[in-house]
RNA sequence: GGGUGCUUAGCUCAGCGGUAGAGCGUCGCCCUUACAAGGCGAAUGUCGUAGGUUCGACCCCUACAGCACCCACCA
């Protein structure tokens, strides 16, 4: 017998090693209809948190339900090397350690990443394991660790030369000076995908330029850029500065002369009307420069310190030493005109928040517009799909207006760029040092320093993961995927960009449909965050953790200590308990419970809390078959007689229904509705009415009835296990090991069982309509016995009217407990309470205040009155009767007539 | 400035052109032989505001308000 409550430690991680060690999770041939999905690579060195755990609850939960239909499912899983974000992380090690990652040099440096994703690298598919993965594990594993390919590997590496070198060949790759965004504090470019603008509250100054006989005010927010400004601008409709346009002003503090142009681009009516032109550090300036044939002028080295193309005085400052500077020499040469407060919008660097500046570099460039068109149209036609369709919208907004992607980072971690130059310049672009050195006839080379950008990688894994650029049977079958599950956040990122890239070297698409996840926040819907305190780690629910612990794991390591009280204070209020052991089990159903196609996703301790009742629940109501099914008959040999009830029918019927909508559901991607399906079935219908009624069956019926219920119970239990397996995996295998085999199941584990597919021969409306009559009255005997408050031991006997069921008895029987029950044509003459059922009458015998009993029923006629004034005004309405579908108005009918026999024998009752 | 989504019970969320729902919480009564992580019963909503379409609107349309997110070069 199992225990008395579930206890998820106990069962997951056993059952999770027997499913790997049994190679379960791998695919099977190249022939079944192939189920494929690739999970978004996570950062070889990061943890678990709340926003993978249910992406890839959702993930497994359509692989294990698509294993168990029977397709050749493979999840495909890696880890991304995360050029940046690991960088930082090793840097700041080694600063800890006093070490300087120059002096260290490339090669250690390097050597030493490799070291620490060594050491961290499992942590996250741990973590995957822990929430129930049933993911490919040793596909794809160049490592052989168990953890599916690695962006740095050397196998996806050699997919990553090829790409470069192919779309270099084919001229979309090329190399140029452009201004990009510098992060000063990493030394590298980023794209612009990876500077975030935020308003800020800062101010905008004006600055007189004198000119000969005049003089000319711009406003600026950056007035350290002056010094490497090359004209004014204004616009050439501006009246106020027309026969200015030609002139030239000196540019204060450097003693240059600079132009005064004309140019479309300046807002007469912003500011002053004129602009300062600094074509090195801004990129609307660039542009004017480039119509203008402006020169640019760099003013800052790579660290954003002034360089040597400013004046003496500002060499070698910072760049908000230098502003100060400026603002200061400006003033005592009166040619600060104004300074007020501005609302400005920053642009920080994604990464190390940073105000990022925008510098001229050499960079390497991927060309985006045909292959963006190409995108557009896959999605137009329909081969990729978006799920929430409305994603589609931002995914064109995104490609329609596309640049050039600088895929250059000047880093040490990631691929190096496989080009080499000569003395003069010439570039050689190769698979290989000796390709590129016959390319050079024997030039002395010196290869590119610079590594790509991480998601450069990325945006290939669907394809190089299968085993490109060789022809393998994988890319045949597995390729496009079936779904790919990710955030909202990397449909610029990642999921375009998978696009182009697969479109462009297999002409195919990557996967079929895209579902964007939610974003997962705390309860009360604000951002997860380390700093507010509110952050949940997955495996906290799945493990517990005390209040004292948690504390302690929320308040360390923290960027700013300030924050510490507050979040302990946080902390403490809202976990007052610490967080109870749900396990994974309902934990992934409350993430199935709440993945509607809502944009966020309020993750809530107490729904997760009340779907572990459920595990609990079926874990019960497992015990309880079990304790009645084992060592006896369950009807597994057909041959012997069964007898079915209609309350045996009527569970069957439902069990259809709900297999069905499942299903739908799942074709759906609601996985709300699939769980919510499975939990009304199991608690509301199986747990709450058959079981109850089983009991009696068992008790009172004759063999072949005890034969029917014992094998009703048991294949209702065993489908309900199977069908909600793909949620819930562990409790399910757990109690199927048990179910299964009296239900004449064969096989190891539930996990490779067929999935229920509903039989509509089945469905029995019949059955289903009477024991809705049968519910009703229960209900009603229920209803009134809490309002004559009695207690369980007063058992009073009950009378009903018309021609009560033997389904419907038998449950007021089992449910109710009345000391009789009366089948009568006509209720005794008594002032007892009477409840009114569709065709029948209910009544309670028991001694009440009859003044009580009137004022109960006439309030109930009062009810009733008014529900038939409101179908009565509809029904005398001509337009509704003419114009509403036949069917509503019949059905408005049928309510009015159902109300007025109603009242018709609650009258009755008054007499 | 443009775009997307949201606003339904105290909280977290479903829903749908034809009688307002779930979980949690609340209030009663029950330790009934699977389960107190349980059983039974009850209360609770002018479905953000204002118009419109319709026989009928929580649902469709318009405007507005609030919230969230994304994109965008006004110095």
């Amino acid at each position: 017998m199992i225990d008395k409550s579930f206890n998820p430690a106990a069962i997951e991680q056993p059952w999770y090693r027997r499913w790997e060690a049994a190679g379960w999770f791998a695919h099977r041939d190249h022939h079944t209809p192939a189920y494929c999905i690739q999970l978004p690579p996570p950062n070889v060195t990061g943890t678990l948190h709340m926003g993978h755990a249910f992406q890839q609850t959702l993930m497994d939960a359509l692989i294990r339900y698509h294993r168990m239909r029977g397709d050749n499912t493979n999840w495909v899983v890696g880890t991304d090397h995360a050029g940046i974000a690991t960088e930082i992380v090793v840097t700041r090690q080694l600063e800890a350690e006093g070490k300087d990652k120059k002096e260290m040099g490339r090669d250690a440096f390097i050597q030493r990443v490799w070291a620490w994703k060594q050491q961290s690298g499992s942590t996250i598919t741990r973590q995957m394991r822990r929430l129930g993965a049933s993911a490919n594990w040793e596909y794809a594993d160049t490592e052989r660790q168990k953890s599916g390919y690695f962006t740095a590997d050397p196998k996806m590496s050699r997919a990553v030369t090829e790409v470069f070198v192919r779309w270099y060949e084919d001229g979309l790759i090329y190399r140029g000076q452009r201004l990009v965004n510098w992060d000063p504090v990493l030394g590298t470019g980023v794209s612009d995908l990876e500077v975030d603008t935020e308003e800020e509250a800062g101010k905008i100054w004006e600055i007189r330029y004198p000119g000969d006989g005049f003089d000319i005010t711009v406003a600026t927010v950056r007035p350290e850029t002056m010094l490497g400004d090359v004209a004014v601008a204004v616009n050439p409709r501006d009246s106020r500065y027309t026969k200015l346009v030609g002139k030239k002003v000196e540019l204060p503090l450097t003693g240059r002369r600079i132009p005064i142009i004309a140019d479309d681009y300046v807002d007469p009516a912003f500011g002053t009307g004129a602009v300062k032109i600094t074509p090195g550090h801004d990129f609307n300036d660039y542009e004017v420069g480039k119509r203008h044939g402006l020169e640019a002028i760099n003013i800052f080295a790579l660290d954003a310190r002034l360089n040597d193309k400013a004046p003496a005085r500002y060499r070698g400052l910072e760049r908000f030493e230098a502003r100060k500077r400026v603002l200061e020499d400006l003033r005592k040469e009166n040619l600060l005109a104004g300074e007020k407060p501005y609302k400005l919008r920053v642009p920080r660097s994604g990464r190390t928040g940073v105000i990022v500046e925008p510098m001229l570099s050499d960079q390497w460039f991927l060309k985006m517009d045909t292959m963006a068109k190409d995108a557009l149209e896959v999605v137009k036609r329909g081969e990729v799909r978006f799920i929430p369709e409305h994603w589609t919208a931002t995914y064109n907004h995104f490609l329609e207006n596309i640049k050039d992607w600088n895929i250059s980072r000047q880093l040490w971690w990631g691929h190096q760029i496989p080009a080499w130059y000569d003395a003069e310049g010439n570039i050689y672009v190769a698979r290989t040092e000796e390709e590129a050195r016959r390319k050079a006839k024997g030039k002395a080379l010196r290869r590119d320093p610079d590594v790509l950008d991480t998601w450069f990688s990325s945006q290939l894994v669907p394809f190089t993961s299968l085993g490109w650029p060789d022809k393998t049977p994988d890319l045949e079958v597995f390729l496009p995927s079936s779904v790919l599950i990710t955030g909202n956040d990397i449909i610029f990122f990642w999921v375009s960009r998978m696009i182009t890239a697969t479109r462009y070297f297999t002409g195919k698409a990557p996967f079929r449909d895209v579902y964007i996840n939610a974003i997962v926040r705390d309860a009360e819907g604000e951002k997860m965050s380390k700093s507010k305190g509110n952050t949940i780690d997955p495996l906290d629910l799945i493990d517990g953790i005390s209040l004292p612990e948690l504390v302690k794991k929320s308040t360390t390591g923290l960027m700013k200590d300030e924050h510490k009280e507050r979040i302990e204070r946080y902390v403490k209020s809202h976990f007052a308990n610490g967080i109870p052991a749900f396990g994974a089990d309902a934990v992934r159903f409350t993430f199935a419970s709440l993945a509607s196609f809502s944009i966020t996703l309020n993750f809530d301790l107490g729904r997760c809390e009340g779907y572990r009742n459920f595990c609990n629940k079926l874990w019960n109501a497992t015990r309880f078959v079990l304790m009645n099914t084992e060592g006896k008959d369950c009807g597994v040999d057909e041959k012997l007689p069964v007898e079915l009830s209609t309350w045996d029918r009527w569970i069957v019927s439902r069990l259809q229904k709900t297999e069905a909508e499942v299903e739908q559901a799942f074709g759906e991607y609601r996985f709300d509705n699939a769980a919510s399906a499975i939990y009304k079935f199991v608690w509301d219908e199986y747990c709450d009415w058959y079981v109850e009624l089983a009991k009696r069956q068992l008790q009172d019926g004759n063999e072949a009835v005890q034969r029917g219920t014992r094998r009703t119970l048991v294949r209702v239990l065993e489908t309900s296990l199977r069908l909600a397996h793909p949620i819930i995996p562990f409790i399910t295998e757990e109690l199927w090991q048990k179910v299964g085999p009296l239900a004449g199941k064969k096989g190891e584990t539930i996990m490779l069982q067929r999935y229920p597919k509903s039989e509509p021969a089945k469905i029995d409306e019949a059955a289903e309509r009477e024991v809705a009559v049968a519910k009703d009255v229960v209900n009603a005997v229920r209803n009134l016995r809490a309002e004559m408050k009695l207690t369980p031991q007063q058992r009073v006997p009950v009378y009903i009217t018309g021609t009560a069921s033997p389904t419907c008895t038998a449950a007021v029987e089992s449910l109710t407990r009345p000391s009789a029950i009366h089948a009568v044509q006509e209720l005794p003459a008594s002032q007892s309470p009477v409840a009114v059922v569709g065709a029948h009458r209910v009544m309670l015998h028991v001694e009440v205040d009859p003044a009580e009993e009137r004022a109960r029923i006439a309030k109930e006629i009062a009810r009733v009155e008014g529900e038939i004034a409101k179908a009565n005004t509809q029904l005398a309405n001509p337009s509704f009767v003419e114009r509403a579908p036949a069917k509503v108005v019949e059905q408005m009918r049928a309510r009015l007539a159902g109300f007025e026999s109603t009242l018709a024998k609650l009258k009755q009752q008054l007499r």
